[in-house]
Parts: structure tokens; sequence; C-alpha cells
DNA sequence: TATTGTTATACTCTATAACTATA
DNA sequence: TATAGTTATAGAGTATAACAATA
């Protein structure tokens, strides 16, 4: 299974890059973007543990994503040492982008499967991701 | 669905990675040595393909499998053009480490599940992967 | 002419540890 | 003392284009 798992993100994750191609932006950019593309802020902290990078490899990212004016660095409130980080309103554009074409590449992949099978494959992907937390 | 992919491919991996420490490898080597884990020697291309990566950035990790002893490239019988990659007696060992921890971390995560539900999400992952070829 | 694999380059990701500010 | 985030460093992954050898 984690064979086909990384087959799976590998091909997924190529195809999105070279669709979004105009973005001109890395997959982890991607990664970053579609996840904050709910609207809700998050630390750097929840934002690494939905995206699966470190803090300090987060860095990097936010910081391109910050000098290209997709999200703010905004102050926390209520613990001066956590960072919020905001779509702005160009960067919710760019994010709404992100997700249309993920969505649309689902859709195209698993037209033809029922949706207990989808509903299967989240709960292995759910088991997989919490087996070493 | 994608999103859930990417989280459970990095949990995975890190997971993996931290509880073969000792091998000293980094993911791009595990991915490799357990795709070649069953014996059958490949073409460079063909096991890029396999680990969805590029002829290129394979060749700095067979390098590095090669230097340590784990792989060799031998020609190919019939093209000339070819690199056969196979595992040294050292690397199968390697390999099946490798494997063993990729099953029994499997085994774990995914032990309360009915094999419908196994089967379902190798389907998933299957049409995922098939998208945009 | 096309294909296989390597090389070269430039950029990005990653882990780790040290650091600052705050709690 | 512990935590949030950044910085610094070194190694690894990636895309792309150019290249040699072979088909």
């Amino acid at each position: 299974m984690i064979l086909e798992l990384q087959r799976a993100t590998h091909a997924t994750l190529q195809s999105l890059t070279a669709e979004l191609v105009d973005l001109d932006l890395t997959p982890s950019d991607l990664n970053a973007l579609a996840n904050l593309a709910d609207g809700t802020p998050r630390t750097v902290s929840r934002l690494g543990a939905d995206v699966g990078t470190r803090p300090a490899t987060l860095t990097g990212i936010l910081d391109r994503l910050e000098r290209r004016g997709l999200i703010t660095r905004a102050m926390h409130p209520g613990d001066r040492r956590s960072v919020r980080i905001e779509l702005t309103e160009a960067g919710a554009e760019t994010a709404a982008q992100v997700r249309a074409a993920m969505d649309e590449l689902e859709r195209r992949a698993l037209a033809g499967l029922p949706p207990e099978t989808l509903a299967a494959a989240l709960a292995v992907l759910a088991a997989l991701t919490e087996a070493d937390r």
C-alpha cells in the first residue's frame, strides 16, 4: 500500500504542478495554499502539521508567498510568540484556483468509482496518517 | 482526497525514515530499495517510473546506492544504451529490512480495517496514479 | 532522427541545531 | 524552563537543457 501511496502522490503533484505552471508555484507552495484555501488563519506550527513540514522548512515557503503578496504574517492575539498566517485577497484568489484544479483532477480521476470506495480510501489515509502520533 | 494523500505520504515516510535511521538512508533511497526488493532487475527509466522520479534525479540516488555497495549497474543485454539496476547481496538484505518495516507499519496502522476497505483504497490510489498518463 | 542515461546548473526541500522573543 | 518562530548550514531532491552513445 505504501509504495502505491507514494506513486499516487508523485503523480498527482506533478500533474497539478504542470497544470498550474502559469502560477509559477512550487509543489510546497501549492500544498500550503490549498490548505489555507478555506480562509481559516493558522499559526506556522499548525500549518506545518497540516502540510506535513516543519516550521523551519515552512519559513522559506512563507517568505516566498509573503514576498509575492499571497499571504500575510500577522500578530497572534493572545500569544505574541505566535504568528498568524492569513491569505491576502490575491492569495485567496490563487488558492481558489489551486483548489479548483485539485478538485477537477480528483473528479476526472475518480469519476467511475462509487462513494463507498472513496470513503474507504479516506479512512485508510487517515489511519496511515495517525499511525505514529 | 489529494490533501489527505499528501499528509499520509509525509507521515508514513517520516515514520519509516525514523524507524530505519540506523540504515542511514534517505526517503528516496528507501523508495528505490523497496521497489527493487522483489529481486527483479530494472532499467533506470523503468525504476524511475516505479518510484516517481526522473532519470536525471535517479542518477544521484543510484550513485549513492552503488557507492555503498547496495546495487550494481550492469550492461543491458540487447540494448547497450540501457543500464540494468540490480541489488547486490547486501542490497537485497537491506531492501528486505526496508520492506519488513513497511509491512509492519502498514499492519500496525491498518489492523482494524476490513479487506474490502483496503482493496478500495488501492483502487483509488491506482486511479489517481493513472489519471494523467 | 529518436532514445537511454549522465552531466551541469540553479533552485527548492529537509533535518538539525542555535538563537530571539515570549510564556 | 518551555514554546513559537527564525536563522544558519549542509545535504538531498527537482526541473531543465545539453550531451555522448546507441538504436
